[in-house]
DNA sequence: ATATAACCGAGACGGTACGTCCCGTCTTAGC
DNA sequence: GCTAAGACGGGACGTACCGTCTCGGTTATAT
């Protein structure tokens, strides 16, 4: 993420760099999005306001990378033969993310920012755990020629509903992942189903 | 939004409200949501703060207001005899209304906002222009026991892989709405085409 | 020193702003001029930053306006019949002035900052205790066609030697007033005393 | 300032040195003493904030040294036979110092500071230009028993009123060194001119 | 008619985060 | 052991907006 420095000088602090990151992800759930400020972060992590803006511009930019990490992990789920029951996890998984998880949360926060801050979406779109981990567990159960439909969009079809769903503040219970999937494959696996 | 008022009295003035949504209008276009502050507002309106407050209780609930009755009318498509343009006019409105119309940014903004603040997040869940359209839209397409999904599912079958989209920033070209109406028709229309 | 306000509009806190004056004061004395802040003087006062600014422009404004009025008090002398007595009297009252009292170490303060900041050397120019002090003294002690110099030029030979004295650091035990009163009415009482 | 190093090692750097006052005048005359920043003239000495800080405690000791050699050499004037003319030209040359030079810029700058800086007061002791000088001209006009004052004194009725009118912001037009010459001599050399 | 009550604008209030600057110290590598 | 480079924690700067609080004035209705 950072190079070490150009020559001379006094190295960046790894200790630093740690205790903003779990400075923020403790902030970020314990006092909601909004209310974390750069302020709050460099005091609870015993670190300096100048040191946050030397290596960050942003509370957006700190959070993804504090949070980046573990979204990537929770979204990879492990494989399973049968397409169904793979796709299943992946979603199971994914509802997981959008609604129970730390990272999910800051994820959720930070794409709300990308739609009215245009740098928090280009963070974004360098950094996209939903869309790459769909597409991996796609390429998992439907690999190669098994797909009916480009990839970008079969992933908007797999991942589309529950992210709706999710971020449109509808209760969770109703969503059904064995459905969802059976649904997804009907359409996005018309070629391997012999439709 | 608020009516009554003790008995006597200066009634509200109708011209402040007016021009505070007007204001509130104008701004988000120019500025951006998070650039918009109450402050700027009452400038813009030629209103004093107070009277923000006394009507409203935040930003957020402006804009609602503001951009509520123009969302409303740019989802609410003409209806077509057949199921598949009708849906994909459907589609073709919410596509230019999440991407093109100030509406739309306005929406895009409060949903975002709503990630992170359940004020927000209730607001949106008693004002849902997308929910609402999508239902009235499908249930003109393919009416009655046509449908073989309950309402909610359909709409976010419909809605979803267009919504995560355009949130996530892909670029617009790719979407194609006749596309999206055949995969959604396939399956919630199960029934009257007889799968 | 501030006018009522144009028109609408909460009036100015004449308790905020004697609070503020008190506590420039009282700071200035416990931890001299340099360590004086307006964010500390707006804690003491217990009145917010923007306040200060509201009203003031700098440090320096704040505490000419808070000591001028000690200022000239304490260089108001009785009248004396004797000219000789009465320049005495008023030496004694300008070097405790300058080496003594909250007042006079604030001057010297303003004075210093003065010399490096051409704002607060105009203020200084606007309110110049010393000057005037000096040749009320003059005009008393030696009025109207006594008075062998133009006033400026006398007010800078009765008050220098004492102000440069205790500018550079001088003790103040070796200076009399006595001896330096007889000096002065020497050269600048030369007509009355027929020289 | 400070000279010795232990036995071994890299010996100071007098280009480093001679780079900093430099840079320290430069400075002082560009932007004014409250603007001179230590971060500042290592920069544009080419020099690392350490070595300020080994070698010099504050900016006050840096400017000093700077510009204390100045100050001496304007303030030494060339003999004169006749003890006015002597006076007279010392106090052309302190006008000019004061008023007019970059070192007498510095000096000035360093005397406010001492008034609310006990550290620079102290330093001003040890290196007082004005004082020195004066009593060097003084001796020189009026040696040995031809002065009816102590030397201190004597020093503070010359010096005190150009000093108290230049630092109080007087215009220097009105400066009449003849004027001031002709009632120094009358009061401080009461015994050679027989008073 | 005239009180009363709720409205309106203007703008000052205490509070707090912003992003920047400099402080004095510390920690590197290099000569 | 000095040097340049530069990161560190700390803290004040001046600005902006928050939500609240007076002000003086302005309408309507209810007496």
């Amino acid at each position: 993420m950072v190079e070490p420095h150009g020559k001379g000088g006094r190295p960046r602090s790894e200790q630093a760099r740690a205790a903003v990151l779990h400075a923020v992800d403790d902030l970020v759930v314990e006092l909601g999005y909004s209310a974390v400020t750069l302020k709050g972060i460099a005091e609870r992590a015993g670190v300096s306001r100048q040191t946050l803006y030397r290596w960050w511009s942003t509370k957006a930019e700190i959070l993804l990378e504090a949070s980046a990490i573990d979204a990537r992990q929770e979204l990879d789920v492990p494989p399973h033969d049968d397409p169904a029951t793979h796709i299943a996890a992946y979603l199971d998984a994914l509802i997981a993310f959008l609604t129970g998880s730390a990272a999910g949360t800051a994820y959720r926060a930070l794409l709300g920012e990308a739609q009215h801050d245009a740098a928090v979406a280009e963070l974004l779109r360098n950094s996209d755990p939903l869309g790459e981990s769909a597409a991996a567990a796609i390429e998992r159960a439907l690999p190669g020629d098994a797909l009916a439909l480009p990839m970008p969009q079969a992933t908007a079809l797999l991942v589309g509903p529950v992210f709706f769903w999710i971020l449109s503040g509808r209760a969770t219970e109703a969503l059904d992942s064995n459905q969802l999937t059976d649904e997804f494959i009907r359409l996005a696996g018309v070629i391997s189903s012999g439709s």
